[in-house]
DNA sequence: GGGATCTTGGAACGTTCGTTTCAAGATAGG
DNA sequence: CCTATCTTGAAACGAACGTTCCAAGATCCC
């Protein structure tokens, strides 16, 4: 029968998805993920396809492997599973091996890979988790009477969900790890109930 | 002497604004200034340089031409102010010619033009006039009893910063504006005296 | 209007782009 | 061991990239 592949998909996968995350997809090149993957051009093409569906596959394994979504949704403490999440985002941007690079679903806003049906697609399904995982955390501080009176979980949600997206743009621009810790923990005190 | 330009520098710069603003600059190539404008590349070349120095002039030439901080500086409404800058950028952002092109400056966060300390440099000298402003404004809606009681001014202007990212971001994909539009006066809200 | 000086048109520069091709190498079943 | 089948290496593809060059054209001062 046939030969196997020489190496490993998963682990080259990877190593393409730190590009595409801290380079974006329009200035990484193909010579680029060869040299970083030591993989072969033709090995590149056979197993993903051309550079576009390389991009596509790293992005749904940037989603399945580096969002921090995860954690948030199985966190049923209410406000400090939220606090919690947003502490570690901004960690993770600003501080360690990642810091810098924002988040890849958001540059994947900005750039023009959203063109792509495709893409655009993981961008608004993964918009729409996180917006309901914040809202579930949310409905779930209330009913621990953690939020103020006053405070509504669906907007409380969306503003949140847009906020993680100002603190993914502002770190990849340097932004001070303390500032948008401040930032973000007033957000969180606005709906929270007053002491 | 010498001949004059056969072109008007301004103008042209304005066309390339859009180009880089649209497409962002890594997917616009050169021949895309040369057919968007009519110019030649000597003219080009001539008058700003290269294509990265072409790039921060056009990121200025946004800043002083199409940023809509100018409004909030010089409105002393209070919370209306804020308001109405919200859905204006909104509506900029959402419908009319630049729908779905974001904002220049939120889009050069997430890509690799920041690598530019110059670039960089203008983009924190936006947020900074973007978080004074709604600081300012803040401030005023305090004066005028707009605010609730224990709603912090200087905390809210970074939050408001922030969410102005989130939604130039999101528009760029596509997002509702009447989404936008609730979540933005949710946000407000939340800083607003208690009827 | 002569001539110095800048602008313009257009071709060409070398490099890099993403992709393809194909022979040589490696594998597993018969 | 043979061979069908896939993988790999390396070269090459045409197109597009940003940039440069130079002759031809246009302008203002003297």
């Amino acid at each position: 029968m046939a030969d196997i592949k020489h190496f490993d998909p998963d682990a080259t996968l990877d190593t393409v998805v730190r590009l595409f995350w801290r380079q974006g997809v329009a200035t990484t090149g193909i010579q680029d993920i060869v040299n970083a993957t030591g993989l072969n051009r033709s090995s590149l093409y056979a197993t993903y396809g051309g550079k576009h569906e390389l991009y596509r596959a790293a992005l749904e394994r940037y989603v399945q492997d580096r969002s921090r979504l995860g954690l948030l949704e199985e966190d049923d403490r209410g406000l400090p599973a939220i606090t919690d999440f947003f502490t570690g985002l901004i960690e993770t941007r600003c501080t360690g091996e990642f810091a810098g690079w924002g988040c890849m679903i958001s540059n994947a806003h900005a750039g023009t890979e959203n063109a792509d049906p495709a893409v655009r697609a993981i961008l608004d399904r993964q918009h729409q988790r996180l917006r309901t995982a914040l809202h579930t955390a949310l409905l779930s501080a209330q009913w621990q009477r953690q939020l103020a009176e006053d405070a509504d979980p669906d907007s409380a949600a969306d503003v949140l969900a847009l906020l993680a997206h100002g603190v993914n743009l502002r770190s990849r621009a340097g932004a001070d790890a303390q500032q948008l810790h401040r930032t973000v923990a007033a957000a969180i005190t606005a709906v929270a109930r007053r002491a």
